[in-house]
DNA sequence: TTCTTCAATCTTGTCGACAAGAAAAATACA
DNA sequence: TGTATTTTTCTTGTCGACAAGATTGAAGAA
């Protein structure tokens, strides 16, 4: 909400200008990137325009890699596209939050229950190494970075749980939501309680214990209680913006 | 290059020639939509190299509006394409089986128990109209048909459900899918027992009492049911063709 | 002034052309 | 005869240009 975006055409010259050569197949992806970055960190405002001439002239490439990368972010949901006008980034899906929150319980779930059973030898490793991460952005109150660290760590969990659809789906809901995960951390006011960090380790435990029971009953509880926090951050919500 | 248009050297007349004019921005959703419906119905064999200028003459219009299309089917895993070399059809993940129908199984669950409690007036038409489609289908023993309807069947439920992440990992499941439910329904002969249907009838009579238990057990059995039989199938494929 | 109609402009969708890599073919060499 | 190297060909990735549709702005009528 408190958002400022400068959308604005060329300004610093942080990351756009890119006329030094770039390997051929690799404009795209890096178009994607970058692009997909700023959308989930809330760095170009939902619902602000997109241009592919500026964009171009921006990457200093033509539009057809532009385009190409649009298409993939519109394939994510991330932009949306009018046919023949203009297309803008896509809104934040307020009404969809519940069910969001619900989709990505039952994936916390899910995932840490296949861990428990499937994990093997280096997994471990993996998810601890994120899990430090983790801890590491929790104790700098880097909002953005325990988004990132603590997707990283699911995800780990998710790959052990050897389930390709459960991890694919996972990592685009973690993803995707990345833009109402970040307000869900800010009804923490940006400093999540270190009991966060206490779960995901006891989650850990679970899975090298290969008690599939107690990884269930973490991963119900991580959800429930993400359930709870949204049901309060929902309600100040709707009370703050009467949206349309 | 110069153009190569042989007359008599492509395919066959069947579909072609469409210098017809179309309309605008409907070129790449024209060659998206056959492209995968030809790859899911397996008319398109896994594994087989995708060219673009025999799809672009074959379709009457220029390489960029096919290149957007393939782009959009390699975001959902239809095509695989190695930087500077040739794109093809996705190979049929025999090893992703058992975890591609746990996934689905869950779906199956998670959405009718979720239409059990949030559906609303008109839902249960929708739903009742496929369900006449898939018993039709069944009856008629088309197994292409049966996949289709049965997927539209519960796509229904999933949006009676009310949850969009859910409906969308669902329908893209059952998308996904549709080349591994072949060989499923293969399993069975491509006659389907009349209980499937049965089995359909007790989940819309379930959904309707709004009993949510009920539902969930439903569509458990329902998942468990199938994941029995594709254990059989599992078991007798791995026996049959020795994998690489 | 306000509403309608038409022209200017802007953005996107599509096209043909060209260059870079890679595969296939042809040649040289042991 | 078999292998390494060069050349040819083929496919993809990128580009600039143009047309269609939509938006905006101006001009005209009430």
């Amino acid at each position: 909400m408190t958002d400022k975006n400068f959308v604005g055409a060329g300004m610093d010259d942080s990351n756009q200008n890119h006329a030094l050569e770039r390997k051929r197949g690799s404009g795209a992806r890096q178009v994607y990137d970058l692009l997909r970055d700023e959308i989930l960190d809330l760095r170009l405002a939902p619902g602000s325009a997109i241009d592919e001439v500026q964009l171009a002239t921006r990457f200093g490439m033509s539009r057809t890699p532009i385009r190409e990368a649009l298409v993939r972010l519109a394939g994510e949901g991330l932009i949306e596209t009018l046919p023949n006008r203009s297309t803008m980034v896509s809104n934040i899906d307020f009404l969809g939050m519940h069910a969001y929150f619900d989709a990505l319980g039952l994936m916390y779930r899910v995932t840490t229950r296949l861990a428990a059973q499937h994990h093997k030898a280096g997994d471990l490793d993996s998810i601890r190494v994120h899990q430090a991460e983790f801890k590491a952005a929790v104790e700098a109150q880097d909002a953005l970075a325990m988004i990132a660290t603590n997707a990283d760590f699911h995800a780990a969990i998710a790959a052990a749980g050897r389930n390709e659809y459960y991890a694919r789906f996972f990592e685009r809901l973690l993803g995707e939501g990345r833009r109402m995960l970040r307000l869900y951390y800010q009804s923490y006011d940006d400093r999540l309680p270190s009991r966060f960090v206490d779960e995901h380790e006891e989650i850990i435990a679970a899975i090298e214990a290969r008690d599939v029971e107690a990884a269930d009953r973490l991963g119900r509880a991580h959800s429930e209680q993400i359930e709870a926090q949204i049901e309060r951050l929902l309600t100040r919500h709707d009370r703050l913006d009467i949206v349309l």
